[in-house]
DNA sequence: TACCAAATGTGACTAATGTCACCAACATGC
DNA sequence: GCATGTTGGTGACATTAGTCACATTTGGTA
């Protein structure tokens, strides 16, 4: 892949959409293009963090194992993200592992590269800002949701958070199987497929070989905000 | 209160510790001193972010109401501590209000001046970015409290996040009544009144006038990693 | 196609925790 | 010093959602 292509990709998304040609210029030259098949650790939880990734193509899921064995999915990430910021900008720990969900590819920036460049482009800085802010945004809320509703309207939230912009017809971004779902709504399997099939009978949702369709998008967010 | 002693607090505390005297400055000069009284809200949860706050002394309740009522409790600020600054950098609405909850005073910092110094002080940004990583770990450890620890353990965490560093007999840094514990640890004032009454009689806590002090800090760490 | 692994569907049971309804203790202001 | 509001203590009960134990289906692949 070529300096060319690359600028392409990043320039289509969202953080990078309005750099100057020079800041591209230097992301693609101070990085290093990785790719990964499905499966495949991006960033492993409790390594030490020394590089950040930009997400160039795939999908990928961030998620921590908490110390009795609970795997808790934070994010899903496509391209265009921020990964591994975190850590990099404290020194400290990665707290999450990133998976590639389906084959992926990244730009991987070495904390020397990053500080040179966020050093050079002032502007960097400040998108950076606003990435972290939208990301603080969205960890408040889902303790919100952890906090304050049940199982119900939680679980529409996050089918809503995975629902497609556009909405062509209420499919998903992505396919998740049931326990994974639990695993980002925060609810066992079991309760998941209860949940699903109860919504499946009211027409809210459909589950057609595994995935889910959201056929009642306005009911949906009604859930998502009831009060129990 | 003039500028040296505005200085001082400011040099006193965490972010602005390494700051240079030009950086302060500037801080000072374009900032407004703000006083408030206990239960005054410094930041009104649904407002327009058009500014930002850098406590100066006393302590104040970061707290959103989800829309069913529930007051969910994110932190306790204290001196030193930027406050706002989500709002601030992505032109959102307030998710979370800031009440006092005791005589507080803060320098307030409108979007301008905050900009201009950002432009100025380059050190400041990154600065920032750090302050905001570590409050990403601290949702994502809330999360993680939340997703797979029951409410012992969570509650065990919450009072270890109130105790004081020194450790001065186990003392916390607020005295915080048994609702306001509970909307800090997610659990129900009844719920958190049988916890504390069980670690009381095991002399884990001790409970006098209505104060929580930690009798056996290596316990409670204990219970904190518990697997149920 | 036949097999195997993974994913799904479902009933019965259990554990955790919230809710309700009190009463007691304490502090505060008149 | 009394009235009143807020906080703390506790029992009984309801509810939610997790766990366990299977049967069933699906999808991939040898």
């Amino acid at each position: 892949m070529n300096a060319e292509e690359l600028a392409n990709i990043l320039a289509e998304h969202s953080l990078f959409a309005n750099c100057g040609e020079a800041e591209l210029a230097d992301l693609i030259l101070r990085g290093h293009f990785m790719q990964y098949k499905k499966g495949d650790e991006l960033i492993m939880q409790g390594d030490p963090g020394n590089s950040l990734l930009i997400l160039l193509s795939g999908y990928a899921r961030t998620s921590m194992i908490a110390s009795n064995g609970h795997e808790i999915v934070l994010d899903y990430a496509e391209a265009g993200q921020v990964l591994g910021e975190i850590a990099l900008l404290d020194g400290g720990e990665r707290t999450a592992s990133v998976t590639a969900i389906e084959p992926t590819s990244a730009l991987s920036i070495t904390r020397e590269a990053f500080e040179e460049i966020l050093a050079k482009h002032k502007n960097m800085a400040l998108r950076l800002l606003q990435v972290m802010a939208s990301r603080i945004r969205m960890a408040n809320s889902m303790i919100e949701g952890d906090r304050a509703y049940t199982s119900g309207p939680r679980l529409a939230r996050y089918l809503l958070r995975l629902s497609v912009v556009g909405a062509e017809e209420g499919r998903l971004k992505l396919n998740l199987s049931q326990s994974e779902l639990g695993n980002f709504a925060g609810m066992s399997r079991e309760h998941i497929n209860r949940q699903l099939s109860t919504w499946s009978e009211d027409q809210i949702v459909a589950v057609e070989n595994g995935k889910v369709r959201i056929l009642d998008h306005a009911m949906l967010s009604h859930i998502a905000e009831a009060d129990s």
